[in-house]
DNA sequence: GTCTATACTTCGATAGAC
DNA sequence: GTCTATCGAAGTATAGAC
């Protein structure tokens, strides 16, 4: 037991830096966050989080890397997904929107998916990020499964990509509600209302082109 | 003729502010410019700038003000609307998507909307403007149209405030697909594109819904 | 690993002469 | 209405002692 000692006794001083940044940037947003407000919150001088940061962009990066671990480790495996769509579409769109809303149900995920969508215009990391992770793959892997379930005759033969884009900008549309407009309203509170939106919305498409 | 020429002979210093400031902050974001810089393109020294303006804010002030008042200017009179819907859904979306590309397709409200969707989480009051009006209200005033449609028996009897939210938060994701993630792409290009993908859903929508 | 001290830059804004 | 000159605040980052 050396140093590491501020209010909280045992975690890295890394790591705090880590916390608190993340907290301020999600709440002001990254350019309105300085390192002498970090460093006051961590309770250590400016000058100490350059020790473990090079610098305020090295923080946002680290973050950032931190997010795509976590997203990478919480995606449905190809094979369960094939065996999902046998069971049907409904049970399929519900267990697909639940896979989603686990990605944002911590604290600290919830956090960074504030912060990906304040800076995604500021930032061409995190935009070229959200482009590509968050819209495009998705989307391909909704045009997969609409494909499937066409095969199977499970639903209208559409355009499986036209099908895509209108299960999918919907959930764009919720994310866009909640963390840029709504955000001051509880987290708790709107994730339920959004499931819900969700389902109904999956219900409202699915009635549309069932067979 | 006594000063305001530099380049432009005739143009009012204040509105070269205006303008310059629109291209900048529309281009970096509002924190990202500083009062330097504006007054560096317009030609004069930063001090100059104080005279037309009280500060920065005022000039973002301006510009959504401006950007207030065109918007008013252009939306579709409440008799009007009820006319239209008389010659079928596919009459009233067609021109219904023409008035919301007319609020867009010149260079100057590109750049406002472009500015808003930047500064949408850094501002209250831009956030709360887009709240409101760019949300809130067209979803009612479409919640009307669909309920008037079912009334006329011209679609079923579903949930007027469902098929407000289907219509209509598709806009809003080719919105932030555009202003958010995609706009190194050209404009005129995109807005065709948009334009096509948005006839599309409500295609896709009506054959849905319709009688 | 943290501290003090400080260099260096940029920012928004004001005072006062012309 | 524009200029010069300048202020004070805040920002990132580094050097070197402990």
């Amino acid at each position: 037991m050396k140093n590491q000692n501020k209010g909280n006794p045992s975690k890295p001083t890394k790591e705090k830096i880590f916390d608190i940044s993340l907290e301020l940037f999600a709440a002001k947003g990254f350019n309105a966050v300085s390192v002498r407000e970090i460093a006051r919150e961590v309770g250590i001088r400016e000058s100490s989080i350059y020790n473990h940061y090079k610098n305020k962009e090295a923080i946002l990066d680290t973050i950032m890397d931190y997010f795509i671990y976590q997203l990478s480790q919480s995606g449905l495996p190809k094979d369960d997904a094939e065996a999902l769509i046998e069971q049907g579409p409904e049970v399929f769109f519900e267990t697909g929107a639940k896979m989603y809303i686990k990605q944002i149900n911590t604290p600290q995920m919830e956090k960074i998916w504030r912060l990906v969508s304040i800076e995604t215009y500021h930032n061409k990391k995190i935009r070229d990020f959200f482009k590509k992770e968050l819209l495009e793959e998705p989307i391909n892997v909704w045009e997969n499964t609409f494909q499937m379930m066409i095969e199977k005759k499970m639903i209208k033969p559409l355009n499986p990509r036209t099908l895509a884009y209108e299960y999918f900008s919907f959930a764009i549309f919720l994310f866009f509600e909640y963390f840029v407009l709504e955000y001051d309203k509880d987290f708790k509170t709107y994730m339920d209302l959004a499931q819900e939106k969700m389902a109904n919305h999956a219900e409202f498409l699915l009635e549309a082109i069932k067979m």
